[in-house]
RNA sequence: GUGAGCGUAGCUCAGCGGGUAGAGCUCUGGAUUGUGGCUCCAGCGGCCGGGGGUUCAAAUCCCCUCGCUCACCCCA
């Protein structure tokens, strides 16, 4: 095992064909979402000069603090591994002036984000995102919009997940509102138990989410932000739930739902399944209209959010992971050295005409052919032998029922396409 | 970074009151030499994660190390 050249890094992994099959079905299906709502994919570097992130994620978060993968490069210059997608987009967005477009300009991406992390349930050193940004618009119903769009996601995959959503303020009011709450947990300091001690000072929000019972007590003594918000941020965060249960959302508000990322302002949301152990977040996201300029760019509003595809992956059916999973509809079995010149030309013929089959050299004996079929789950087996030849005409073997027939090439190719037109094939 | 648990066949694991390895599944061959699944039979396959120590003898006991897993912190 410690032989390390046929071991890969710690935190990263292989994703095998098998496994595969449930990815796709997320992407496809994230795809086509993504599109009805108007969004176009974007791919960026998923390396960037390090100050990209260490200013738009924010100096102190854990994410820039410990978690990056940064390095100099032969150039001297310290670049980074992506931890997350957004401030890469936002600087395209930038770069390629695409705020000179009118409306909402709205992108999506999918790519793996690295964190130099331990690993855990759930959590990778290189991990896969998928993830939206809208720009252009503060509208609350842009906000409603992008939520429905994350929940109609988990729908369509059939995944069971709850939403959080909270209100951070925006700059100013989430200032005062902390300074406020730092100050009653300072007084409390002896009814709390170490890690929010700690927190007090640090990040005095995560205390909503202690689960120490002895600081219950505290907790629900606690301001809670989304009430102690200016009259804008108040406004729009009713407006965006106002929107939401418009259209039929049901939302759980989580007082103490911060993301880990600077730049957040106003809606923060996260979408939750349990069977995940202790990451249970397989979406987080939320607006950031003060993130391009502090890159250097102009004033934008944004939001948008981010899907765990490794996390989602894990709670995604049984059923719809296997809906994505290669299936051979033909496969070809000959028995001979004439028969196998033969299966060649059949082969060759079919994938002209867009047909797909599998034929196997190795398999040996006309039995391991048809066991090997069996085996990948070959929907049909065409047999090719001395008796075909002679014919000209060959035999397929439906292996569901073990029925067999007669079929010419012409009548092959018109079998398979009659299927493919039904649905019966991926 | 901290804590706990675990590393034995390709996979899942048993063996751990020391005597140099076993099962199930997989794989290969056969029963069935032009027909899969089911059944039966046989076979292939292990420096017991690595290193050191104790001992006549270590998969088993001790130490170190590497790796994996889960949890804390935090995040997707």
């Amino acid at each position: 095992m410690a032989e390390s050249l046929i071991n890969n890094l710690p935190g990263t992994r292989d994703l095998l064909p098998e496994e595969l099959a449930g990815w796709h079905v997320v992407e496809d299906c994230a795809r086509r979402i993504f599109r009805q709502y108007g969004f176009l994919e974007i791919r960026t570097p998923i390396i960037e000069s390090t100050e990209l992130f260490a200013r738009g994620i924010g100096e102190d978060t854990d994410i820039v603090g410990k978690e990056m993968y940064t390095f100099q490069d032969r150039g001297d210059r310290s670049v980074t591994l992506r931890p997350e997608a957004t401030a890469s987009v936002v600087r395209a967005y930038i770069q390629n002036t695409l705020y000179r477009e009118s409306g909402i300009t709205k992108l999506c991406y999918f790519g793996p984000m690295f964190r130099y992390e331990k690993k855990q349930k759930g959590r990778w050193r290189q991990f896969y995102q998928i993830g939206v940004e809208a720009f252009g618009s503060d509208h609350p119903a842009l906000d409603a919009e992008i939520i429905e769009m994350a929940l109609r996601l988990m729908d369509s995959l059939g995944v069971q997940a709850k939403l959080l959503i909270n209100s951070v303020g925006c700059r100013k009011c989430r200032t005062e509102y902390t300074k406020q709450l730092r100050q009653i947990l300072q007084s409390e300091l002896e009814n709390l138990c170490d890690d929010c001690r700690r927190r007090a000072d640090t990040n005095c929000l995560r205390v909503f989410d202690c689960k120490i019972e002895r600081c219950r007590p505290v907790i629900g003594k606690l301001p809670v932000i989304a009430e102690s918000l200016c009259d804008e941020c108040s406004g729009h965060f009713s407006s965006v739930k106002t929107y939401l249960d418009g259209a039929g959302i049901a939302y759980e508000i989580a007082p103490g739902l911060v993301r880990g990322l600077d730049y957040y302002v106003r809606t923060a949301f996260e979408i939750v399944s349990g069977d995940l152990g202790a990451q249970n977040a397989i979406l987080g996201g939320g607006r950031y209209d003060g993130l391009s300029e502090v890159i250097g760019g102009p004033p934008v509003q944004a939001i948008g959010f981010a899907v765990g595809l490794d996390r989602l992956t894990m709670v995604l059916p049984e059923e719809k992971r296997e809906s994505g999973m290669w299936k051979p509809d033909l496969f070809i079995a000959y028995k001979g050295d004439a028969a196998f010149q033969k299966a060649l030309h059949i082969a060759r013929e079919l994938r002209r005409l867009q047909q797909s089959c599998y034929l196997d050299f190795s398999a040996g004996s006309l039995k391991r052919q048809m066991r090997l079929a069996n085996k990948i789950d070959a929907a049909h087996v065409l047999i090719i032998g001395d008796d075909e030849l002679a014919r000209d005409s060959y035999t397929i073997k439906k292996m569901e029922d073990s029925s067999q027939w007669e079929v010419t090439l012409e009548e092959l190719a018109q079998y398979l396409q009659a299927r493919g037109k039904q649905g019966k094939v991926r």
